[in-house]
DNA sequence: GTCACAGAAATTTTT
DNA sequence: TTTCTGTGAC
């Protein structure tokens, strides 16, 4: 490539950046800070790879989330077209879209539809995610007659996360239990057996599950044969998010790339937030040990926050035990010290958050640019209802997602069995919708339609009395489906249309999850077939309800609210961090050890990190709890704010405001009187 | 066998 | 609040 072009290409990125871009084939660590443009300097790297002559269709690019790899391409497209589309450029612009993009398990199902018959894998296997996964679980258990014991076996989720980690962390049963789940160590045999009997079910039914996708692909790549194949068919290998990757996925890529040559890891140890799901920060810590011959390059230049928020989140920070050092400095220097707001109440909090929020709209700041985040999904309910009851517009990321719902659920698993007859998780969800089918008879029913593999075996069935009616045309709409040609569209409004009786009968509230499955019959026709929409929505889940409605408009504003786990690589100008009092950061579940208290540390080190301009974090003294009554404890301010770290952040206390600016706002708002002996008590807090 | 109900228990973050 | 298990009526 002509250096006219090469110049340009690296224009604005610092010494650090562009070596890091420009870096040749050995392994090369990528220890970026928050803020200081490590997406762009990840892009530039691809787009100097395609520029040295490398085919796009042979670098693999993985990411956290599918939004980032989005914007990963879209970004390295505008750098890409740069180069290229120059006058005098001599070169055609390479097509991008051939790039291998997308998450560790996106990417796993494209490589196993293609290559999985080399080890014994069905092209057409289906996905499970998470909650099918718990269902097979709980299925499994009943089967093996281990809820009937004395004492109480551990529910499903739990049984799921102890799997999950066996298989993530390669770590055998008992020193999972040992170390993560001490309160279940006295069931490792029944365990044992579950989970032997949980892979072979999913083994019957052609499914596999989000840690299966990363096995197999592991598998495929150490099979003799397949390997090689998979291995040669990239030179390049870019990691974003390094520090959440997980033991399994470390040894992907050492399968991928033994020597290293050709893999570049970009990931902050300062963001490691993910080890609830296996993740390690040792991935990171370790990697100039595992490839020798590594490169690593540290970027402290932070283009996102102002000086005094840094100041701030690196007196956060420094509270961490082990991590590579880093001291991250901005030139956007002046701007105002973060602030901690001590409320009274969690009314109290909405209300100065929906206030701050208006004022900096007033401002000139779009409700867009700023975003509130929170530990827990449930923590911003009562801000949700206050936003909606002003009529200001949100949009909630993380927490209980669209798909997630019951009646939607439901709907997909009608078309997840007419695609797969031997899907028993989707065949007992429907089946226990229908009247005077119980368990027992959907276990036979079951039974025998895996055995068959077609829906005829259903139709000489006699139905009990309360589903005679209903049971022949459910097998025709089975059938149907299970045959069917018809534009997926159409397939979606068949369901609905018998569905929709039986959703009025179960639920209290059917208009609006009628609306839901009206929406859900929409986003069919994004997809190109059935298989392809029930994989891609189990990948990539519609993040917000508002999604659906497709992509926002430049004029339509909205706030976001999201968990700070959400919120990973995202930034405002101005952030809301709420509830930030001890049990909540760190989270009550989580200070049993005391890596569980760094990884809250390091939560809390994210979501401050997102802000540029203004950052308030908040708490209400009060804390109910919505478990069990009307209890409620009084809270105090996070242990990771010491004094220490205080003196960067300007504090208030939102009862001080009240008296002045009360009256303006109105008390007909907030009816609420607090006690004066509760005032008296939690004035230690802050006097 | 199904179904509705009661009481107890767990209780976060997500591909 | 949701999830799980046991109980008793049909």
């Amino acid at each position: 490539m002509d250096c006219l072009a090469s110049d340009h290409l690296f224009e604005h990125l610092n010494p650090q950046q562009r070596f890091a871009a420009q870096h040749g084939e050995d392994p090369l660590l990528i220890v970026a800070g928050a803020g200081t443009g490590k997406t762009a300097t990840l892009v530039h790297r691809v787009a100097w790879q395609i520029a040295q002559g490398i085919d796009p269709g042979r670098i693999l690019l993985l990411t956290f989330t599918r939004r980032a790899a989005a914007e990963m391409i879209r970004r390295a497209e505008r750098v890409i077209e740069r180069t290229f589309g120059r006058p005098g450029s001599t070169h055609a612009r390479p097509p991008i879209t051939r790039l291998w993009a997308g998450t560790f398990h996106a990417i796993a199902t494209r490589l196993l539809r293609r290559y999985g018959k080399a080890i014994g894998l069905a092209p057409d296997f289906g996905i499970h995610d998470r909650s099918d996964s718990e269902d097979l679980m709980h299925l499994v258990r009943t089967e093996l007659h281990l809820a009937k014991t004395d004492k109480r076996f551990p529910q499903k989720g739990t049984c799921m996360a102890i799997y999950s980690r066996c298989v993530n962390a390669r770590q055998p049963l008992p020193d999972a239990l040992a170390t993560h789940f001490p309160w279940c160590m006295d069931w490792t045999e029944e365990l044992a057996r579950l989970f032997d009997a949980y892979v072979d079910r999913k083994e019957q039914m052609g499914v596999l599950d989000y840690d299966d996708l990363l096995i197999y692909w592991h598998a495929l790549l150490t099979a003799e044969g397949a390997g090689d194949l998979v291995r040669q068919q990239f030179d390049r290998v870019l990691v974003d998010e390094y520090q959440d990757t997980n033991l399994l996925q470390a040894e992907i890529l050492y399968a991928l790339s033994p020597e290293g040559r050709g893999l570049t890891v970009v990931g902050d140890d300062a963001q490691a937030i993910y080890s609830f799901r296996a993740a390690t920060v040792r991935n990171i810590l370790d990697f100039p040990k595992h490839y020798p011959n590594a490169s690593v390059v540290t970027l402290e230049e932070n283009y996102r926050s102002r000086q005094p928020i840094l100041d701030a989140t690196n007196a956060v920070i420094a509270q961490a035990a082990e991590r590579y050092a880093k001291n991250l400095w901005s030139k956007r220097s002046g701007g105002s010290r973060p602030v901690l707001v001590t409320c009274e109440e969690e009314e109290d909090q909405s209300d100065f958050v929906i206030r701050t929020i208006l004022a900096h709209r007033e401002a000139g700041i779009a409700l867009r640019r700023q975003a509130v985040l929170f530990r827990a999904s449930h923590h911003s309910i009562l801000l949700e209802a206050e936003l909606a009851r002003r009529g200001i517009p949100f949009h909630k990321y993380g927490g209980l997602k669209f798909v997630e719902t019951a009646h939607v659920k439901d709907l997909m698993a009608f078309l997840r069995l007419a695609e797969n007859p031997r899907d028993v998780v989707s065949g007992n969800r429907i089946l226990a919708l229908l009247p005077g089918i119980g368990p027992q008879t959907t276990a036979r029913l079951m039974g025998r339609l895996a055995e068959a593999g077609d829906f005829s075996v259903w139709t000489d069935w006699k139905p009990p009395a309360a589903a005679t009616e209903i049971w022949p045309k459910f097998v025709k709409l089975l059938s149907d489906l299970h045959r069917t040609q018809a534009e997926l569209t159409t397939q979606v409004h068949q369901v609905r249309l018998f569905y929709q009786p039986l959703l009025e009968d179960r639920y209290d509230n059917p208009h609006p999850r009628a609306r839901d499955l009206e929406q859900l019959e929409a986003l069919a026709s994004r997809y190109a077939d059935r298989a392809t929409m029930l994989a891609e929505i189990t990948l990539d889940p519609p993040a917000s309800t508002q999604d659906l409605a497709g992509p926002p408009t430049l004029d339509d504003d909205y706030l976001v609210l999201s968990t700070i786990h959400s919120a990973k690589g995202l930034e405002w100008d101005a952030v809301y961090v709420i509830h930030a009092s001890d049990g909540n950061i760190p989270s009550d579940m989580a200070t049993g050890t005391r890596e569980e208290v760094e990884e809250e540390l390091r939560l809390f080190y994210v979501a401050l990190t997102r802000a540029r301009d203004w950052l308030y974090v908040s708490f209400p003294l009060r804390y109910y709890h919505y478990r069990g009554g009307d209890r409620f404890s009084l809270a105090q301010r996070t242990r990771f704010l010491s004094k220490a770290v205080l003196k960067h952040f300007a504090c208030r206390t939102v009862l001080a405001e009240r008296t002045a600016e009360r009256p303006a706002l109105g008390d007909e708002v907030h009816p609420h009187v607090t006690s004066p002996s509760i005032r008296n008590r939690t004035k230690r807090y802050w006097s």
